[in-house]
DNA sequence: GTCTTCCATAAGTATTAGGTTATGGATAGT
DNA sequence: ACTATCCATAACCTAATACTTATGGAAGAC
C-alpha cells in the first residue's frame, strides 16, 4: 500500500494488456467497449486494467452520452523515461547529444522528480566505474 | 508464466530496493553483502530481489574469491526507454531533435523490438488524435 | 582440518495481482 | 414506463510477490 509513483507506472507498465492499451489510445480516446474487443478477457478484467491505469495517471476518464472515454496522459511516461535516461550513458556511445536530452528530461521532470529509497547507509563506493569521457569541453 | 521481455523488465523496475540497487551499480559492480547494507531487510530478500534483476537481464554476476559480484546490464533499460519513446511526442513539444533521437533508439533496440501483444480485432480506430506536426519538410 | 565469512536455498506466511461469473446502476432510445 | 447498451462493482479463486527465519554449501584464513 502506498508505493511511490514511479513504482505504479513502472508495475502498470509490466502487463502486456496495459501496454497494449496505452498504444491504442495513443491514436485516441476509446471507449471501454472497444478496448475490450481485441482481448481475449472479460469486460470486468479490462475495466480493472483500466483502473490500474488510472490509478498510476496514465489515463484519464470522461463520460460521453452512454460511454466511458479513456485519455492517455503521457506525463507518468514523461518520468519513467527520465529516470531511465540517467543509464542511457551505459549502453550508449554518442553522448554529445544524448547529455543534453538527458539533463533536459530531468529538467522538464520537475513533477516527479524520479525520487528513489535514498538508501540510508551507503558504504563509501570506492569504486566508481568507467566515468567515461562526459567531459565535453 | 514466460511473460514477454518487456514486462520482466518494467516488473523487475517496479520495485524502490530494485531501483536502487540498479542505481548503486552504476558506480560499479557491488558484493551481495555490500548491496544489502543499506536496507531494512534481510540478506536473503536481497538475493532474491538480486535474481529477479538477473532473470530480467538487469545484472549479470560473478564471483571474485569469496564474494559474488552484480553486475549492471543496462541494454533492457534501453529496451524499455525504446518503448517509452515513441509517447515522447504526447509531452514534448520540440520534435525536431526527439524524432531523430526515436528513430534511433527504435533502430538500436534490435534486439527486443519493443514486442507487445498486437490484438488481433483492433475495431477500426475512426479516430486517429492530434498526428501533430510530425512532418518536418 | 577447523573456523569464519559470504551467500543461496528451503519452508512458511501474508498480501497483491489477474482473472472469472453475477449483478446492478446509469443513460439513451422507443 | 420499458428496454437495451455500457460499464462498474462485488465475491470468489488461483498464482505470484515480498518478506521472514533456519540452514547449509563454498572458499579463503588460520
Amino acid at each position: 500500500m502506498n508505493v511511490d509513483q514511479l513504482s505504479t507506472v513502472f508495475g502498470a507498465l509490466a502487463d502486456p494488456t496495459r501496454r497494449a492499451i496505452l498504444a491504442r489510445l495513443a491514436d485516441g480516446d476509446l471507449a471501454v467497449r472497444d478496448l475490450a474487443a481485441p482481448f481475449p478477457m472479460s469486460q470486468p478484467a479490462i475495466s480493472r486494467h483500466l483502473k490500474v491505469l488510472e490509478g498510476a495517471g496514465l489515463i484519464s476518464r470522461s463520460r460521453r452520452a452512454t460511454v466511458r472515454l479513456s485519455h492517455l496522459e503521457a506525463a507518468p511516461l514523461r518520468d519513467a523515461t527520465s529516470w531511465l535516461a540517467r543509464y542511457q550513458a551505459y549502453w550508449e556511445e554518442r553522448y554529445d547529444q544524448l547529455d543534453e536530452l538527458l539533463a533536459r528530461l530531468q529538467r522538464e521532470a520537475t513533477a516527479t522528480p524520479a525520487q528513489q529509497p535514498t538508501p540510508s547507509k551507503a558504504p563509501k563506493s570506492k569504486k566508481r566505474k568507467k566515468q567515461r569521457g562526459r567531459n565535453r569541453s
